[in-house]
RNA sequence: CGGGGUGUGGCGAAGUUUGGUAUCGCGCUUGCUUCGGGAGCAAGAGGCCUCGGGUUCGAAUCCCGACACUCCGACCA
């Protein structure tokens, strides 16, 4: 793509300072506002309104899916926590504890729910007695809160919103099949609907989930090559119905512990969204879960004829089922144009005197910035193809970056070469399943391993590190 | 949690070295003229200078402390 001019002089450009450009686009663009408690953030209603399309969507996949929503308490008691051991040391360091109900201190702490499993499980202990009561597939749509150091919009805030789905089910093969349902539910939805190419694979031993017996996760690349986890989906075997005490008779009349999975997304797709597709002019939404499809700019509109037409087209489009609006605050069309391209609305509907003279408008692209004329008679079906050309567009260009950005290495010293002279990215490597090796590659080259991907590929018959026979290709990068 | 940087109307900054009426640009309000890539003129409104303690006749400015934001590492969705 050619070099675009820079419109919006209030963005710090990407090359400049990506960190910068990323907040910048965050403050300007009304999605998000700081508060006076250290990582905890306004969603503001342009950020919520995208948060709600997410939802809106992926809820429909979880509920044909035959997932129902339910509502777990926030607190957490310390010994219910306590009950699963991997799962506390992993949390323990970053969770609230709540000490005091009003004056008088609490006779047992409560925890912050940092995640919900505990809870699940208490509460299933109670209602699973027989096969016949699985599977269960609960879902809620929640905020969570981590004690985090480092805390930045989206990507990682104290309190966070996400949804957790948790199953039980009577076979490890029927919750292995949830595990890989929902994790493809996660990267389609990413795919389709978010216009971001993702990897799905595996997360090795070391970097699991804390408790569970697998975890698989979806990896995106970002604009600036840093890897972003879009998604993960855990498989628990019974470890956890084996703490918390779950069992249920099953069709031979036996006692048996049950299967668990969990999986979740959360704010930060947000951020996804805006690191793999923003660009030096802002924002560039992808039309699914964009607030605003299509604005209309009416030029001249002190003209006669010219709001009438505007919002006679508006109308026509809201009945087309397309998420529009019709600006016609006093700003003036330059304003606009700049505007809602910083918020970045996919398709932009121009309609002047000359325009209507002619029974046309203009149709802009946010992503490319091209221009179409149309006949105002073939809105209705323009539209939406636009709508449709600017998703495709926007992933070609997302998987474009992540190709070029992806290297295949087979030593350390050429993981190092290729980042260093090609930028942050993906590295396709062999490993030898060792937790050294793997550790000695992040240490080495900054890299880590971000999972091992379904789809493998020989890059080499050796580990990258040690040399000795090659298990797995791994998809290293550097993380956010 | 370790190391740097920053904190002044809604936003971006100057002023801090050398203490003395809080300044500029953008935005905002009102009016008129404009309108195909961030329009022009005119008149206005808006600030316990992050917070808490000191020093001083007097503090945005000096001293001590807290908090927040931010960047670079370690940990994490």
């Amino acid at each position: 793509m050619a070099k675009q001019k820079k419109m919006v002089e209030d963005i710090t450009s990407m090359e400049v300072d990506f960190a910068k450009w990323y907040t910048d686009i965050c403050k300007k663009a009304e999605l998000v506002s700081y508060t006076s408690v250290k990582g905890c953030m306004v969603i503001r209603p342009y950020g919520y309104a995208i948060w709600e399309n997410i939802q809106s969507i992926l809820d429909g996949h979880f509920k044909e899916t035959g997932h129902e929503n339910v509502n777990m308490p926030m607190f957490i008691p310390e010994s219910l926590l306590n009950k699963e051991k991997d799962h506390v040391e992993g949390f323990a360091p970053e969770v609230a504890w709540v000490t005091m109900g009003g004056s008088e201190p609490l006779e047992e702490r409560l925890c912050v729910r940092p995640t919900s499993e505990t809870l699940f499980c208490d509460h299933w202990k109670d209602i699973v007695q027989s096969y016949r009561d699985l599977p269960k597939l609960y879902n809620q749509w929640v905020s969570v809160v981590r004690w985090e150091k480092t805390t930045r919009p989206f990507l990682r805030s104290r309190e966070f919103l996400w949804q957790e789905g948790h199953t039980l089910h009577a076979t490890a093969e029927e919750a292995i099949a949830e595990t890989e349902q929902m994790l493809n539910i996660y990267a389609d939805f990413c795919e389709q609907d978010l216009a971001m190419p993702v990897v799905r694979g595996k997360k090795t031993e070391s970097d699991k989930f804390a408790g569970a017996e697998a975890t698989y996760a979806i990896e995106a690349l970002m604009h600036d090559g840093k890897a972003l986890q879009a998604g993960t989906s855990h498989y628990f075997g019974d470890g956890f119905a084996k703490a918390f005490e779950i069992q249920f008779q099953n069709k031979e009349n036996k006692l048996q512990a049950p299967f668990e999975t969990s999986w979740g997304v959360t704010t930060r797709l947000i951020g996804a969204i805006i690191m793999t597709h923003g660009d030096d002019n802002g924002l560039c939404l992808p039309p699914a879960v964009a607030p605003i499809q299509a604005v209309i700019i009416p030029v001249a509109m002190h003209k006669e004829g010219v709001l009438e037409k505007a919002a006679e087209l508006r109308d026509r489009l809201k009945a087309a089922g397309v998420r529009v609006k019709l600006d016609d605050s006093d700003q003036s069309p330059g304003w606009k144009f700049s505007e809602y391209e910083m918020k970045g609305v996919p398709v932009r509907i121009e309609v002047g005197p000359r325009d209507i003279e002619q029974n046309q408008c203009v149709l802009v692209t946010r992503h490319n910035r091209e221009k179409t004329f149309v006949s105002l008679d073939d809105l209705e079906t323009a539209v939406p193809e636009k709508l449709q050309e600017v998703r495709d567009g926007m992933y070609r260009n997302a998987l474009e970056n992540r190709e070029n950005k992806t290297y295949r290495c087979k030593t350390i010293d050429e993981i190092k070469t290729a980042l260093e002279e090609k930028g942050d990215g993906f590295v396709h490597a062999m490993w030898c399943e060792s937790e050294e090796c793997e550790e000695k590659v992040k240490e080495e080259t900054g890299a880590g391993s971000r999972c091992i991907p379904f789809a493998q590929e020989t890059v080499s018959d050796v580990c990258v590190c040690c040399g000795k026979p090659a298990r797995t290709m791994v998809l290293w990068g550097k993380a956010y």
